[in-house]
DNA sequence: ACCGAAAACTGAGAATAGCTCGCAGTATTG
DNA sequence: CAATACTGCGAGCTATTCTCAGTTTTCGGT
């Protein structure tokens, strides 16, 4: 059980909601996973820790909330990428430098948050699952792009989806756990041109329904 | 503190350590690292509480002291593949195969250890710091190779990098996180088609020294 | 063979963190 | 204005990590 065990219904208990996990996201950052006990995240937002587990199971779940915002958020930022796309039709360069750089955003804009999810945290079957069908939906985003625009080679949605993990295995790499040698700006850049490379290779047209 | 406390001198400890890390390994594996606790380790190890803790701290320290030992199998086994390279000589797409293809192996010969350390194990700093020297390592070798082929674009180390990076993501992604649905072989032929691609651009002479 | 010091081992229990449960206020409904 | 549902409380129960004072084993030196 991760998912809340009771949905607030009166204005004062989404408050409540609210303050856990803003408390629960600054102590986590600050002190790390394992090193912020529930009891502290209930007194910092000033509620008791009984009503802390009226509305989240265990621990873990606090986590989970703390994600799914973040990636419905991110998934937000990334789709206004490919609704522009869909109006503008840019050409593969110039969606690919949106896509990337977007994604580059996203880690530079809330490193702490950033690195909490993907790094400090026991990854949970149900955080994982719920990583990948973020994966999943951006990368079929991407495919549809790249049909057409006749590009990913042979099989769209498998290089899609490759591109996706890759794009953001990289720059978290880079942007997060490598000594700041400056150069962020050129590594993403960087990212942009391989992807560039990779994606480009025509798509055959029987493969375009 | 997350290495040895003590080291092993006589022989009977050094049996001790290794009874503790093989229980180890099993109990995490089989009911995963939050859910086994030391005194289980301890008695499935035939050793009392007392002495696990004489030789680790705490219970980080065993999850970081199982990734070293598989981050160096895994680095000495990528290492082969650059060592019958430094030989044959191969061309990037043979190269390329057997990187990806070893890189697989690992993934797939035993998922549960591979599962452990990346997915369920609270990532410590000491452990992404061990993760990253060894990509750092793994990318230096094939930076080398690109050179060697004049590929790997204007910048072959960064682009090594990123191609080690991406590639672990992705035959991470696609061997463990995904539904079977049963041509894991394609995707990872998939992999390996996508990365010659992207590193064949061939690299300008001045930067080869 | 024997001794003594260092190394190794032991396990009760201290310290601590996650979580429960019964009760007491507060909003909502008819 | 009851009756009912919702919300909040926090002492304390339970389980787990880790310590420490005391015991046993090993081994080099005589």
């Amino acid at each position: 059980m991760l998912t809340p065990r009771k949905q607030p219904r009166q204005q004062r208990s989404r408050e409540t909601v609210a303050a856990i996990l803003e408390a629960a996201a600054q102590l986590f950052q600050r002190h790390g996973y394992a090193d912020t006990t529930t009891n502290k995240i209930a007194e910092r937002a000033g509620v008791s820790i009984g009503s802390l587990y009226q509305y989240f199971p265990n621990k873990d779940a606090l986590l989970v909330a703390l994600a799914e915002h973040y990636l419905i958020q991110s998934t937000e930022q990334i789709a206004q990428v490919f609704a522009r796309a869909a109006e503008d039709r840019p050409p593969l360069p110039d969606l690919l430098t949106d896509l990337v750089e977007c994604v580059a955003t996203l880690h530079t804009d809330r490193p702490g948050l950033h690195r909490l999810l993907f790094d400090q945290a026991p990854r949970t079957p149900d955080l994982v699952t719920r990583l990948r069908q973020a994966e999943r939906r951006i990368a079929h985003a991407l495919a549809g792009e790249l049909r057409r625009l006749r590009a990913g080679g042979p099989n769209p949605d498998l290089n899609a989806l490759l591109a996706v993990q890759g794009i953001e295995a990289q720059l978290h790499g880079v942007l997060l756990d490598l000594p700041p040698d400056g150069d962020a700006p050129g590594h993403v850049r960087a990212v942009i041109r391989l992807w560039q490379l990779a994606l480009s290779e025509p798509c055959r047209l029987q493969d375009v329904r």
